[in-house]
RNA sequence: CGGGGAGUAGCGCAGUCUGGUAGCGCAUCUGAUUUGGGAUCAGAGGGUCGCAAGUUCGAAUCUUGUCUCCCCGACCA
């Protein structure tokens, strides 16, 4: 992609309204614009980073044998008024009615929707397990929304909603979304930690809250340091036997949320030096509910004696227009962001420093065979100073900068700078296969 | 909702106290010179000063009302 061909409209102050630096260098980049109070528009460069981390919660959640389904951001009331939450939810429910006075609502979760959905078209225990899941944008007329995309009252959400027969088989499935969050967050490039939860409105009792630990986080949390060196390593799950060990090791250290922090927990009085108090952002939570909505709006599924029974639900959220916040807020520098290979919006930003004839030349062969390699590159061939394409470059944050000019072609070489590391390597510029490799490692 | 701050060009700000024809930096456009850490010169475009009413010969500036945004707290992915 030409820089010049693309909208990215990056400014080098950022509006005063900005508090802290995620929302700052989101504004910067060019990846969001706000609308009003909570509300933004995601520009292509924050649209790009929103679609891979959609893709890469899709692929993760598929692999635990969820299956993806998309349910509208309108409902009725109807179901509402069925589980009792119509009145319980409150102000943060944005109501609307449409021209035949029907109340409707912009869908803050979607538990009473997946259980209407369920109980129409599910009759028999032999289609248990069963776990959907969606992404799809919520509104939450939130109080004060603030901190940019962190806190925003429409965001996007990965919902999933499990359905069992029973108690034991509830669990299981909590704990393959347990399993699962780890892995995705570990995909992501984060340090995501379980910690003992409130279930809050939601209710029910088994519950975490996968925190990145960062200054600016909402929650005070306690957490074990040991629990920061457990590494999930890049290895894949094995669904049929791994779930308990994995459940087991990060729920044998202490780390609890601030409501939930109870200091005659075992793990804690043993330990006490060990825990640390620190401040998070909740960026998954995931629930064990058991028949609250299967029973107030009565589906019913018929078991192996032919029993009518209320299935076990659970719920599990991870909020991905948030975690574009959080993955910066725990990942940039005073230059700007520093994307992780899975979620950057681009691999490379190729930049041309200088206008000579030779420098243009060798710039746009290269980007070519780059192209021609489906490396994913943003070529900035504007006509504006070296100095502000190498800050531009390291703002936006890309894994990988190449600059080639007049010095290093003196040499035949091109500059590959590593974001990440800053590490510089002078590498020849005709020997493309071996950047190629580098850049697809 | 309680407490605090702010609305002037796309962004950051000055001007408001003391009323007198709206300014600066960055960004944008044109031309030239430039290109290794946010270039230089010359020119240009862009504003109903949040909105409304009032006072006045005259309002960004004073008065009243109103809307919005941000920060701290209660709520939450």
């Amino acid at each position: 992609m030409l820089y010049s061909k693309y909208f990215a409209p990056t400014q080098k102050e950022a509006p005063k309204d900005a508090s802290i630096v995620s929302h700052s260098l989101m504004l910067k980049c060019g990846l969001i614009r706000q609308t009003y109070s909570g509300i933004y528009i995601w520009l292509p460069l924050g649209l790009k980073v929103l679609d891979k981390i959609s893709q890469i919660i899709k692929n993760e959640m598929n692999k635990s044998g969820a299956i993806n389904v998309l349910m509208p951001t309108i409902q009725s009331s109807d179901i509402w008024v069925e589980s009792g939450r119509y009145d319980d939810y409150g102000l943060e429910m944005l109501r609307i009615k449409d021209r035949h006075g029907k109340e409707l609502l912009y869908g803050p979760t979607n538990e009473e929707q997946i259980t209407q959905v369920v109980r129409d078209n599910v009759k028999s225990y032999k289609d248990f397990p069963m776990n959907l899941y969606q992404i799809q944008w919520k509104f939450r007329d939130e109080i004060r929304p603030r901190f940019g995309v962190m806190r925003g009252r429409e965001f996007l959400m990965k919902d999933a909603y499990s359905f069992d027969m029973n108690e034991e088989g509830a669990v299981v499935s909590y704990k393959k979304m347990f399993a699962t969050y780890l892995k995705i967050f570990d995909t992501l490039g984060l340090k995501a930690i379980p910690m003992q939860a409130d279930t809050g409105p939601i209710g029910g009792e088994l519950s975490h809250e996968f925190m990145i630990l960062a200054k600016t986080g909402e929650s005070e949390v306690f957490c074990d340091k040991s629990i920061l060196d457990l590494s999930f390593s890049n290895k894949e799950i094995n669904y049929d036997n791994d779930i308990e060990d994995i459940f087991k090791l990060y729920t044998s250290f202490y780390a609890a949320t601030d409501e939930k922090h109870d200091i005659n927990d075992t793990r804690y009085t043993t330990n006490k030096d060990n825990v640390v108090n620190m401040r998070g952002i909740e960026v998954g939570h995931i629930f064990s509910f058991g028949d609250k909505y299967s029973k107030s709006m009565r589906l019913e599924i018929l078991d192996s004696n032919g029993k009518l029974v209320n299935p076990q639900m659970g719920s599990y959220g991870i909020g991905v227009s948030r975690l574009v916040g959080a993955i910066i807020e725990a990942n940039h520098d005073d230059k700007g962001i520093i994307w992780h290979k899975s979620v950057a919006p681009f691999l490379v930003m190729l930049s041309n420093m200088g206008n000579q004839e030779n420098v243009v030349n060798e710039c746009n062969n290269l980007y070519k065979i780059l192209l021609e390699n489906n490396i994913d590159v943003l070529y900035n061939n504007k006509d504006e100073s070296a100095g502000s394409k190498l800050a531009t470059a390291d703002m936006l944050g890309f894994p990988y900068q190449i600059n080639i000019g007049n010095k290093s072609l003196a040499d035949g070489k091109l500059e590959l700078k590593n974001r990440l590391t800053g590490e510089v390597i002078m590498m020849d510029i005709k020997d493309t296969s071996k950047l190629i490799s580098i850049l697809k490692s």
